[in-house]
RNA sequence: GGGCGCAUAGCUCAGUUGGUUCAGAGCACCUGCCUUACAAGCAGGGGGUCGGCGGUUCAAAUCCGUCUGCGCCCACCA
């Protein structure tokens, strides 16, 4: 260890103490006797890096398993990365026309090198990354969810659902990304807000061949370069106005082509004009009434969202671009009855940010009626527990809607869907293409590897990802019935905790559940602890483009790794957001320079075999209680998950009760500039009591306590605070704990008299005691308030200033400094604090009915309060009557 | 529109089954201290009608209703 500085300079420390952990293998796990503690990373994307979200997780997460590991359990945390293929897929794209290199120029295979390569190359630094934080994940074990084994177990999945008959390809009104190219999931869709218009349009009865009447009706859209794909014209059937249009055609403007006027109760009669346009091609509700109409379908815009040639006119523009001219050419053309303002939800891609086409398209489902059951009968039995629980009706709300899931994706990076189509259109599946072909050959011998070919798509990440808390330990398992469970699923499966955002409620962690049970038979976690978002001080969610989102790399170079995490504690309770400032890792960082300077302190003691001192004494025996108590607390408070209550409870220990009372009350005096020494029975005591709080605290400052815990004694070559155990709770002398707390309050009464009298700390000053008091604690009360003597007295002398500890009055006496008239004014003041109080208690105690019905123990307490108030009265007013006289 | 949640000190939040003096913590703030561990510190201090109204109860920050303000999720009336 270094010298010793004044103050704690974490970058000489951490990586040190990383490194040698791992050199060790201290992360490590494998299965053994111990009762296993399992958390796996909710793997951040393969190409992301790391911003506060993550180090709040992380933070948790390395928490939780070094707690569990200090807990005597075998604690495994296994890392690794998602491939997270439309995110993934738009950096490489991106990436790749940045070089020139067009996507649409490339083979599948090409595309594929560049992205494997790219992975390759940057992929994975977020897990570097969660080094320099602390991170004790096993990373023997880091994943990826589109390594090989871990393909095969998406696979393999697909197969064994499609084989069971819950796999489905199907024509659906899909979310289409035109820019990204593929479709997405309604989850992936976010609705915004957006201003457009309103547009009034007039279609035309038609004779019956083709020729306007001049009769019409008036429908209002937003979206007018959709008309040319009008199928029909709907009403609601008891909306009296437009019953003379039964039977009748009308035509579609600027095309003329003739479309049927029919009735739907979709149609809401007070909304627009109640005639409504429907497209069944471009909007899903119209498209189910087209469905239930047996209307045609006709598709006028195309995958990048341009208007193909079916819509017969601006063919070729962006759908955009062909609403702008598509207006002006119905108002030449007398269509255009009036445009509104109008504001109001669209669909944009979370991904891309593009405005979402409805499209239909041939997708991939899976079936999720009997899945989702079951995942809500695992967190509604309690086998897995959410935190905080109210996320439950979140949680139920989505799995008794579930819809069928829409597992393929337009894009290359992924899983690609194992489904092989024959000459004839039908459809084998395998898992992997010999098997494809010996399955085809069944159908039609003659067929060769050349005459089949392989679905386009790839399979949605979570369905990759939903698998993780099996297929990192065994990726065999999945959608393979026959193979049994391998030694470290056995024994990890299920996992503990599980720490996410409850952002991703439905995406993945329903799904988990669903795989959990599917494949396992059961929960794949015991607790999933929802963290909130990240914020800024404003209350501004963390974001790029806003700039508000510090880099945590640059906020570990300058606190410290302990200090981040600090920081990111103290302001996070479950499932509420959390407001980060810089001041809370700065409030981190004085904590390390607390325990450094404590620690310089004890070091610095000269111990010698002289008897111990009765103060060093009552402190030993305050500070063992003290610390009891405080497991106590600190164990119930991780039992229900309340981290920052924990670190709340350990810091107030180190700091107040440690540092601020028992290191004062045992550091030796100087007698003429010469440091006296302390009697080694208490400094092991204290060195002990050091122990247990680096222990206490290391879960959550991995670094200084592993500095501090090797300095602190010959330790064995491979001995580390990280299993260390964490302390237990021993005996709590309740009765002394609260004679200490009141010789903490006379202390601080005469400090308070100090302060107000502007008196040097080197002045003594006497005290007297009217009243109970531990005489062992009188010793404490001089050395710390700087008391030359107490005096226990049956009657306080006058011409002091006066305060109370509960019942029991104490009185510095200052005579000639003490003011009179600002002691009566004083004493006047707590007088009638303590009648408006006692008035409030008689009024109680003088109502019948409190003393009938409420429990005795209430009544009994609320008498004590009065025999208390009116002990304080008197001797308040006995002291006033005395002030009075010296005036 | 449907659902969930929040409102307590300047800020961020605890407050468990209604009942000990229950109105708390941390930070911030104010005052005084360069006291040989630590000024990134020490000692002391001020500060809130528990969002409004109504109800239940012997008793409400806590339970119920309602209003106001805010947040999130789901669904989007073209």
């Amino acid at each position: 260890m270094n010298e010793l500085g004044a103050k704690y300079n974490p970058s000489e420390v951490e990586d040190k103490w990383y490194k040698w952990w791992l050199d060790n293998k201290f992360f490590h796990s494998e299965p053994d006797s111990r009762e296993p503690y399992t958390i796996v990373i909710p793997p951040p994307n393969v190409t992301g890096i790391l911003h506060m979200g993550h180090v709040l997780n992380n933070t948790l997460n390395d928490v939780l398993i070094r707690k569990a590991r200090m807990d005597g359990k075998n604690a495994c945390w296994v890392p690794g990365t998602d491939h997270a293929s439309i995110a993934t897929e738009n950096k490489v794209v991106q990436k790749l026309k940045s070089e020139g290199i067009n996507k649409e120029d490339l083979t599948r295979e090409e595309f594929l090198a560049h992205a494997w390569k790219w992975k390759e190359e940057h992929g994975g630094i977020i897990l570097k990354q969660l080094r320099k934080l602390g991170a004790s994940c096993d990373w023997d074990r880091t994943r990826f969810t589109m390594e090989p084994a871990l393909s095969e177990a998406v696979i393999n999945t697909f197969v064994h659902f499609y084989r069971k008959g819950w796999i489905y390809k199907g024509i659906r009104m899909v979310n289409w990304d035109p820019v990204a190219l593929t479709a997405v999931s309604d989850d992936e869709v976010v609705h915004k807000d957006t201003k457009s218009h309103f547009y009034h349009l007039r279609y035309y009865i038609s004779d019956g061949k083709g020729n306007p009447t001049d009769k019409f009706l008036v429908i209002a859209t937003t979206r007018p370069e959709t008309i040319m794909a009008d199928a029909a014209i709907c009403v609601n059937p008891a909306d009296e106005r437009h019953h003379w249009l039964r039977g009748k055609k009308v035509l579609i403007p600027l095309i003329n082509r003739e479309i049927p006027v029919i009735e739907d109760d979709y149609v809401e009669m007070d909304f627009g004009t109640g005639c409504l346009k429907v497209t069944p091609a471009h909007d899903v509700h119209d498209y189910e009434i087209g469905l239930r109409h047996k209307l045609p379908v006709l598709e006028i815009i195309d995958d990048h969202g341009r208007l193909n040639e079916k819509a017969e006119i601006l063919i070729g523009e962006d759908r955009f671009v062909a609403r702008k001219k598509i207006v002006k050419l119905l108002e030449e053309a007398g269509n255009l009855v009036k445009v509104e303002d109008y504001t109001s939800p669209v669909g944009y891609s979370e991904r891309t940010d593009a405005v979402i086409e409805p499209k239909l398209s041939s997708q991939w489902f899976l079936k999720m009626e009997a899945l989702a059951k079951t995942a809500l009968e695992t967190v509604e039995s309690g086998r897995t527990r959410f935190i905080p629980e109210r996320y439950i009706n979140t949680y139920r709300h989505w799995m008794e809607n579930a819809r069928d899931w829409c597992i393929s994706r337009q894009l290359w990076w992924g899983q690609r869907i194992p489904a092989w189509y024959l000459p004839d259109g039908s459809v084998v599946v395998e898992p992997n293409a010999e098997k494809a072909l010996e399955a085809a050959r069944k159908l039609n011998p003659d067929l060769t590897a050349a005459d089949i070919h392989q679905d386009e798509d790839v399979l949605d990440t979570w369905f990759s990802s939903w698998l993780w808390p099996i297929s990192v330990f065994d990726p065999e398992l999945p959608g393979n019935p026959a193979h049994e469970p391998n030694a470290d699923l056995k024994y990890y499966y299920p996992t503990s905790d599980l720490v996410t955002g409850p952002d991703i409620i439905f995406f993945w962690v329903a799904r988990m559940i669903m795989a959990g049970e599917e494949f396992m038979g059961r929960e794949p976690f015991s607790n999933v602890y929802f963290t909130g978002i990240v914020r800024d001080k404003l209350g501004r969610k963390m974001s790029k483009t806003l700039g508000n989102s510090p880099d945590p790399l640059d906020l570990i170079a300058t606190y410290g790794a302990d200090s981040v995490r600090i920081g990111m504690l103290l302001c996070s309770s479950a499932g509420n957001d959390i407001l980060f400032d810089v001041s809370q890792i700065e409030q981190g960082r004085n904590f390390c320079n607390k325990i450094w300077n404590s620690y310089r302190l004890l070091k610095g003691l000269k111990v010698a075999d002289v008897p111990q001192e009765s103060v060093a004494a009552s402190a030993v025996k305050w500070f063992s209680s003290k610390l009891s108590q405080t497991i106590r607390t600190v164990e119930d408070h991780y039992s229900k998950f309340r981290i920052s209550d924990a670190l709340m409870a350990i810091y107030k220990l180190f700091w107040d009760d440690f540092c601020s009372w028992y290191l004062e009350a045992v550091k030796p005096a100087y007698v003429d500039g010469v440091q006296q020494p302390l009697d080694s029975g208490t400094y092991r005591c204290s060195l002990e009591f050091f122990d247990s709080l680096l222990r206490m605290i290391h879960p959550v400052m991995p670094f200084i306590t592993e500095e501090l815990w090797q300095d602190l004694k010959e330790r064995g070559e491979s001995e580390t605070i990280m299993y260390a155990k964490t302390p237990a709770a021993g005996k709590v002398d309740e009765a002394f704990l609260a004679s200490f707390s009141a010789a903490q309050e006379a202390i601080a009464g005469v400090r308070a008299v100090r302060n107000s009298k502007n008196i040097p700390p080197r002045e003594k000053l006497s005290l007297e005691i009217k009243g109970e008091f531990d005489a062992s604690l009188v010793p404490l009360v001089e050395k710390l308030a700087g008391v030359g003597e107490v005096k226990m007295v049956d009657e306080l002398g006058d011409g002091g200033i006066n305060f109370m500890v509960g019942t029991v009055e104490m009185s510095v006496p200052l005579s000639g400094l003490v003011d009179v008239a600002e002691e009566i004014e004083k004493t006047e003041k707590e007088i009638q604090r303590y009648e408006g109080f006692l008035a409030g208690v008689r009024k109680k105690l003088s109502n019948e009915a409190f003393i009938s019905r409420a429990p005795e123990a209430v009544v009994a307490s609320e008498r004590k309060k009065e025999a208390d108030a009116l002990s304080k009265l008197e001797s308040l007013r006995s002291q006033l009557n005395s002030l009075k006289n010296k005036k």
